[in-house]
RNA sequence: GCCGGGAUGGCGGAAUCGGUAGACGCGCUGGACUCAAAAUCCAGUGUUCGGAAGGAUGUGGGGGUUCGAGUCCCCCUCCCGGCACCA
């Protein structure tokens, strides 16, 4: 009698295995070659979901394999501690963000030991602790020595009845989440970080990441957003500029402020289209329009109404375009004709000057704005075969293939000679010249919030901004706090922001902002390699041993900030010296990219589950968990409808939605963990769907990967030893045949693990288990064997618990982590005689078997003389046959 | 609005280079075992016409290229991710 399939029970005892023979601490020198798999640490919200599960099984199916390939494995784990949520826990609970956030910490600690992921814990970091943040604010000090970090004013989104800055995630319709206030946007100082001058290195490094989604680098390269266009200036005429109030002074430091020019500057990639200039559209925060306000009280409510709402690019991009004419009359540089300057809300202020010439004949959204305020359209674009009409837009308009018309001198240049003409007038004239411009814009860190890192600054009367000395840092975040939602408590804390200045010793203020977190998510990669370094923010030598990343594993939604954001630091912790003298290699890649912390990436894609709802009386929905939801279904499994378990009345079927608190959809890992084991949990998520497409939730679908290792555990369990069982005699044909089922299976799963399929690793799994079952009873005892040591190396990476236990017990070895990978045996795929199709026009009508080797011409003449084919060809011959060796044969008629 | 991605049976998904569509699993149907149920095992299962043999049809919709299209090209619809202060 056999014991039958325990999870709890093996899981529990292979865990403590590892964990006392340290399997999983990553050796700083070894002999095998390094493999850096590192999944992209959790926010540490409380416990973990299932996002988590699926990245982190990922990560460690990667890492195990890795390990049996030969690789002295580092695989970390971490915690991104400092954000939003633990302010937020903190004043609905009353305990302070440290607190609750290290709470979590241990909890889900255990969660992760319990999922079974081969982690070296001796390397967590923990982002909120000061001897990780000290060395983000020695950076920050080296950063703003050097002019990399500059001050400059910026948009937030201000709620006026809490007072206080609103993250996007904060401002729901329009309005605050707490108080309901309508939103303001408010310009407040802030610290930024000059990610602009990297713009063009990062957007050539994404040419040397070969193992990089290319969605990934599109969408990369499309947010940098480098342009090559124009940029000229409209005159502004003197008897305007005398009606005009003097400008404000502005505390701008970036580029040339535009609020003290006599002239309107603008960029356009469409130069070739100047002449078609009907109108120069400003945004409302522009200096000019600031001043023009001034003289008009209609103006100046304009602007004030579009101050209202919150700054997210996706609500300003989705309102109507609206514009006010400023009154002010600009002077076009090539024609000398005054055009008007309006005011629009569609203007981004934040992206080159903050005014764009309008070209409504040639550009959709003018065009729009064009009708809406009765503007003049003018042609100066024609395309061959294609009339113009000023009422209807048509997509040539905007086309690039056209040439100049009604453009004086330029009539009959197509786009590249009317842009070099008309950059080479505007040069002359002293107004405009080419220009390469980019949509990113600096990365604004300050924060006014409580728990994030400090920003290391202090504010002297005397020596302005000054940066925290060395021996004074780390600028310690105090842990007891609770924050009230009404700014930032450090704000609020004389014993935090009284200080004496560095340099000249008078009475100063600390900074009391912190930063944002997305800058301890840029680099804690680099920490891993020396978590415990006390010298920097990585020993060198640890980050030439570990770095660059070889695997970097997470969800898709970090495809551009976060992302950008670590492959920028990189580049600044390389010129800050902090990796040492050398550059780092990128494999595979070019000298002068050895800049990249990740050197492969896969994307992860969402959990989802089905949503049910009930509508209350107040027209509300309340949102009911699917596992208090029974589905019913028809005899062919159509749903009919759902009810609830509790009261058996029935709910409403939502869609299928990413799991989250709102929709109430979301199912605990845990229950799965303690209810079937860690394993099927994993299992699971492997074969549920390919890594980087949307997960499903399917509580069938847990119960069928239980069933399978169920039958793995009962198949091994039939017999004993098998590892002790002599040299195979002479095949038979069901021997060969289960030889020929397991190593092509086995074919299958080697392909699909360097291509990080792993759903059919697990099927090709699933099919040698078939296999083998079907087998079990007629081979001799070597065949199976071998067969069950394959399926167990195989499945380990993905369900290591039960591989682990079964090796094991069988007697193949005391850890299968160690065993070597399993090879196919090309010799035992080989088949005399092959199946082929024969196809008629291209359609399927039967097959013949022919020898492997078969000539065409003997192929051919077996296919014509086929019943179906003569039937179809009725005498008459063959036009053609098309012989694709292996495949099929097919004949046209 | 802009950028990126996706759509294949009742469901999740497979099809590696343009060459047998639906592997593998779930569900469902029938059967075996059982006093019965659960569990397990066996068989069947895209749709449709047909007693069967066999035929037609079928990869979101419309067009195209090709001997041959889930796969390539053009147009469209719907769904999802991101949009700089959620992480």
């Amino acid at each position: 009698m056999h014991q039958p399939y325990s999870p709890q029970t093996i899981e529990i005892a292979a865990q403590l295995h590892w964990d006392a023979a340290q399997t999983f601490r990553a050796e700083d020198q070894s002999t095998k070659p390094n493999y850096y798999c590192l999944s992209m640490f959790p926010y540490p919200s409380g416990k973990l979901h299932m996002g988590h599960v699926r990245n982190y099984t990922i990560g460690d199916v990667l890492s195990r394999y890795h390990r049996m390939k030969g690789f002295n494995v580092l695989q970390p784990m971490g915690w991104d501690a400092f954000g939003l949520p633990a302010e937020n826990a903190a004043m609905a609970n009353q305990v302070p963000p440290a607190a609750w956030t290290y709470s979590n910490i241990d909890y889900m600690k255990q969660q992760l030991k319990r999922l079974g992921l081969g982690v070296d814990w001796s390397r967590e970091v923990t982002t909120c602790k000061p001897d990780y943040y000290r060395w983000e604010q020695w950076l920050f000090t080296r950063l703003f020595a050097k002019g990399v970090i500059y001050k400059k004013t910026s948009k937030v989104n201000w709620d006026p009845i809490d007072n206080t800055v609103l993250a996007n995630e904060q401002v729901i319709d329009g309005r605050g989440w707490r108080s309901g206030a309508l939103v303001e946007k408010r310009d407040i100082p802030m610290y930024f970080f000059r990610i602009t001058h990297y713009a063009d290195e990062l957007l050539q490094g994404l040419d040397h990441l070969p193992g990089w989604p290319e969605q990934v680098k599109t969408m990369q390269a499309n947010w940098i957003g480098k342009s090559e266009g124009v940029r000229f200036a409209f005159e502004i005429p003197s008897a305007v500029l005398a009606s005009l109030p003097a400008p404000a002074a502005t505390n701008q430091s970036e580029d040339t402020d535009p609020a003290s020019s006599k002239q309107l500057w603008v960029y356009t990639t469409r130069a070739d289209t100047i002449m078609g200039v009907t109108f120069v559209a400003i945004a409302a925060e522009h200096p000019l329009a600031t001043r023009a306000a001034q003289n008009s009280s209609q103006l100046f409510d304009f602007i004030e109404e579009c101050k209202q709402g919150g700054v997210a690019e996706a609500d300003i991009a989705t309102l109507e375009k609206k514009g006010m004419d400023s009154g002010l009359r600009v002077i076009h540089p090539l024609t000398g004709a005054l055009v008007p300057v309006w005011v629009g809300n569609y203007v981004l202020m934040s992206y080159g000057d903050g005014a764009v010439m309008a070209v409504p004949a040639h550009d959709e959204r003018d065009f729009a704005f064009a009708q809406k305020y009765n503007l003049p359209i003018q042609q100066s674009i024609a395309l061959e075969g294609h009339a113009f009409n000023a009422r209807v837009w048509q997509d040539w308009y905007a086309s690039k293939e056209g040439v100049c018309i009604h453009s004086g001198k330029y009539n009959g240049l197509n786009y590249v000679q009317a842009v070099d003409a008309i950059a080479a007038d505007l040069a002359a004239k002293n107004l405009g010249e080419k220009k390469v411009q980019f949509r990113l814009r600096d990365w604004g860190i300050s924060r006014q919030r409580y728990w994030g890192c400090p920003i290391p600054i202090i504010h002297c009367p005397h020596c302005g901004d000054v940066p925290v000395p060395d021996a004074q840092l780390p600028v310690l975040l105090p842990e007891n706090v609770v924050p009230d939602g009404a700014g930032s408590p450090l704000a609020k804390m004389p014993a935090f922001y009284e200080c004496t200045c560095p340099n000249c010793g008078g009475a100063a203020k600390r900074e009391t902002d912190t930063m944002d977190t997305f800058v301890e998510s840029s680099w804690y990669y680099a920490r891993y390699a020396s978590p415990q370094c006390a010298t920097g923010m990585v020993d060198p030598a640890a980050a030439h041993n570990w770095l660059p990343v070889d695997q970097y594993i997470g969800g898709i939604e970090h495809a551009i900030l976060h992302l950008l954001y670590a492959r920028f630091f990189h580049k600044l912790m390389r010129d800050e010296g902090v990796f040492g003298e050398r550059p780092i290699p990128l494999a595979g890649a070019t000298a002068k990219n050895a800049d990249e912390p990740f050197k492969n990436l896969l994307t992860q894609g969402m959990v989802v589950a089905p949503t049910f709802f009930r509508e209350e009386a107040n027209g509300k929905k309340r949102w009911l968990n699917p596992a208090d939801v029974v589905v019913e279904m028809d005899a062919k499994a159509r749903p009919l409808g759902a009810t609830l378990k509790s009261d058996g009345l029935p709910v409403t079927i939502g869609g299928t939605e990413k799991m989250s608190k709102s929709k109430n959809n979301g199912v605990d890992p845990q229950a799965i963990i303690d209810q079937y084991g860690a394993d099927t949990a994993r299992l699971f998520m492997m074969f549920a769907a390919p890594p980087e497409q949307q997960l499903e939730w399917s509580d069938a679908g847990v119960e069928g990967a239980f069933r399978f290792l169920r039958r793995v555990w009962n198949l091994a369990a039939e017999f004993e030893n098998l590892s002790a069982t002599s040299q195979a005699q002479a095949l038979s044909a069901d021997e060969q045949a289960l030889r020929r089922d397991i190593h092509l299976a086995l074919k299958q799963a080697n392909f699909d693990f360097s291509r990080h399929q792993f759903n059919t690793v697990v099927s090709a799994t699933m099919k040698m288990l078939n296999a083998l079952e079907k087998a079990k009873a007629s081979v001799q005892r070597a065949v199976l064997a071998e067969g069950v040591s394959i399926l167990l190396r195989v499945l380990s990476p993905i369900t290591p618990h039960l591989a682990q236990t079964l090796w094991q017990t069988h007697g193949f070895g005391a850890d299968i982590l160690a065993a070597t990978w399993p090879e196919v045996d090309e010799s035992a795929l080989v088949q005399d005689e092959i199946d082929l199709m024969i196809q008629i026009n291209g359609k399927l009508r039967g097959s013949i078997r022919v020898a492997k080797d078969a000539d065409k011409t003997h192929i051919e003449q077996r296919a014509l003389a086929q019943d179906v084919v003569q039937k179809q060809m009725a005498g008459a011959p063959a036009k053609k046959v098309i012989i694709v060796p292996g495949r099929l044969v097919n004949i046209v008629l």
